[in-house]
DNA sequence: GTCTATAACCGGATAGAC
DNA sequence: GTCTATCCGGTTATAGAC
């Protein structure tokens, strides 16, 4: 990754807020530039194209978040360990970093390309059995710490309780009334929420 | 809701096509009415812009598939009989209503008024405890179904753990090899784990 | 109602001075 | 590197004939 100047650096967090706000197409480099406290041509000079700053905008900061939740799943210790910080550290970093949930939703809707190019350098897997959760899985599946389940699944599901809030925040706060999506109390609602219902699900106690 | 004449439903229909495929601010209304086999001049007056054409395009898919999924729900019904129906339901229902979930998160992205406003008129409910999911997850605690679950949370999971595997679509299907989403044998795989997940968690048999 | 032609506008990109 | 002024392409929207 570049090293960027103050001036730029100024250009991408201003462009950051308002491609956040405004979308890709919606966002003005006018706009961008009165932020950023320059005018459009210097944004032109430092990034030639609207195409080319947005590019560079979001590959950072889905890097980011990205590398906090998947670029250090360490394969070694106990599932029954390992999941619970899992939930807390994934749900945190989203909660921490409300701008990489809209980007990302955004490049699934272009193909979803870039964002898989990422996930696949920061998980540096090859093939999905090369994948630390898939080995996490199996492995306490052979051990019968859990249900044989389809390793798949339960990662579409891991992930599914984590990240939607957050994609559908707006949503979910207007029809439920009182609701607060990023408040403390409701992430600890839901990262006890997530941890039973994956390990016990409703049956009674 | 309005009836529509033949010309306006081709316009419609093609511009249900182009939104989805360029998004809000990507469509040309060029495209559009080509698609329809028209011109610009008529579409405008038709649906004197382009703005108030995406209302109702949007309006319409949404309201059909909500209506859909949340419109009848049963309260009658014991939890463990309702609970895999309405995920099954809901599960074939965004299967073969690709678009609903795209321009649902293009809404939310927007605030997620309109949608939440629609949401209110379907599931018809004033209060949160006036809500349908609401009254059937309290009585199943109140019967020892099931564990004492905070609602809010069962019901944003179940969503969750429905909805998500589409909206991320792009982005699974690329980065775990030779998954297809929409194919019959992934939404019976899906269909079955969520049911499990949530009866039952990953605890051993 | 439907068309062609065009107006009016907006916004990204560039030229060129400093 | 940074600015002002301007260009130019593309897009929505409308005027006006049929």
């Amino acid at each position: 990754m570049h090293e960027f100047n103050e001036t730029e650096n100024k250009i991408l967090d201003a462009a950051a807020q308002v491609f956040l706000e405004q979308g890709k197409a919606g966002a003005r480099t006018q706009t961008i530039a009165e932020l950023a406290g320059i005018n459009k041509a210097l944004l032109h000079y430092y990034f030639r194209t609207k195409e080319k700053l947005y590019e560079i905008v979001t590959e950072r900061i889905i890097r980011k978040v990205l590398g906090n939740v998947l670029g250090n799943l360490d394969e070694t210790q106990e599932f029954e360990t390992w999941l619970p910080k899992f939930i807390h550290n994934y749900l945190y970093t989203i909660a921490t970093n409300p701008m990489a949930s809209r980007f990302m939703l955004w490049e699934l809707e272009a193909g979803g390309s870039r964002v898989a190019q990422i996930v696949r350098e920061v998980v540096n897997m090859k093939s999905l059995e090369d994948n630390p959760f898939y080995r996490i899985i199996n492995r306490a599946v052979q051990e019968g710490k859990i249900r044989p389940v389809e390793p798949e699944q339960l990662i579409i599901s891991m992930i599914a309780l984590c990240v939607f809030p957050f994609v559908a925040r707006p949503l979910l706060e207007k029809v439920i009334p009182g609701l607060d999506i990023r408040s403390e109390s409701f992430l600890q609602s839901r990262e006890k929420a997530i941890t039973e219902m994956i390990l016990h699900g409703i049956c009674p106690a």
